[in-house]
DNA sequence: CTATTAAACGAGAATAGTTCTCCAAAAGTC
DNA sequence: GACTTTTGGAGAACTATTCTCGTTTAATAG
């Protein structure tokens, strides 16, 4: 079981916002709930329609422009480095992933590179898996490299 | 070290395409050839670019309508189930997610109930993973009910 | 507490990725 | 080879996202 999240006090997101060196505005505040109450891994149509019933006339622009500033701020995460554009595999073998997170390249990794992973427990109700992956996320060669310079 | 691609002959591929209820094109047979000569998980924008040098007179459209058939075919995947759309995840522990690829929903799995994935060899040259995740792929207990139904 | 400065908001235009529409061209079928 | 079906190309349309700009709100200094 998962704890239920609990909402922080309004003093507790201004340090919070403070700390991400964001402004502490009405909207922000709501739309910062929002995500943290939300479990399913929001779209941002998805918090927009949510947070409508708190501020009718907030604007999907905004939504946006803050969900980039939690993002930047580390607050939040997207969960897949690869939307915004279909990314094809033609290896339809049983393999994993290396993903650099910044130059968005995918490298295939062999089943047999890897120990098979084993669950401890059931998985949660009734979902039916048809396959698994490992994503390993970090810098390729190229851009580690060039990070190091950057330094 | 993985072998590399072979091109399969036109005899072959002629075949894979009936089987497939697609007919034989050159366009088509092209943008096959590339998709599988490509280990880069490509975008169609990158498909697009490496045909062009075969077929400048290919359309984008084509190359999107060819990989749409050869994806309900399932001759190739695409990498990621959320592209189209950005996801958020407000859960920065180390967690899994099981996704059902029909709703797209996720569900987290806790870091605790997984074994820890164990490599049997090293990554391939200088890639500096951050962090790793498990992708459970299939249908939650909704989807699946429902896919049972209308069978 | 007010004045000043900086940041954020809302509306809508702009852009990128993708799909759709339509007609001409090519492929499959007999 | 004639007929039917599917495909390709061009561009319109659509969706998700970002940008621009004028107005409003928050942060900061006095």
């Amino acid at each position: 079981m998962q704890t239920a999240p609990v909402t922080p006090p309004m003093d507790e997101l201004r340090r919070i916002f403070r700390e991400a060196g964001l402004s502490f505005t009405h909207q922000r505040m709501v739309l910062y709930r929002a995500v943290f109450a939300m479990r399913s891994h929001p779209s941002p149509e998805a918090i927009y329609d949510r947070v409508r019933n708190e501020i009718p006339s907030i604007s999907l622009g905004t939504v946006y422009k803050n969900i980039r500033a939690f993002m930047d701020a580390g607050l939040v995460r997207e969960v897949s480095p690869h939307h915004g554009s279909l990314r094809l595999e033609s290896n339809l073998d049983e393999h994993h992933h290396l993903v650099c997170t910044r130059c968005k390249t995918i490298v295939d990794l062999e089943e047999s590179d890897l120990e098979p992973v084993r669950l401890k427990r059931q998985l949660p109700g009734g979902f039916r898996v048809d396959r698994y992956s490992v994503e390993f996320r970090g810098l390729c060669a190229a851009c580690a490299e060039r990070s190091n310079h950057s330094d």
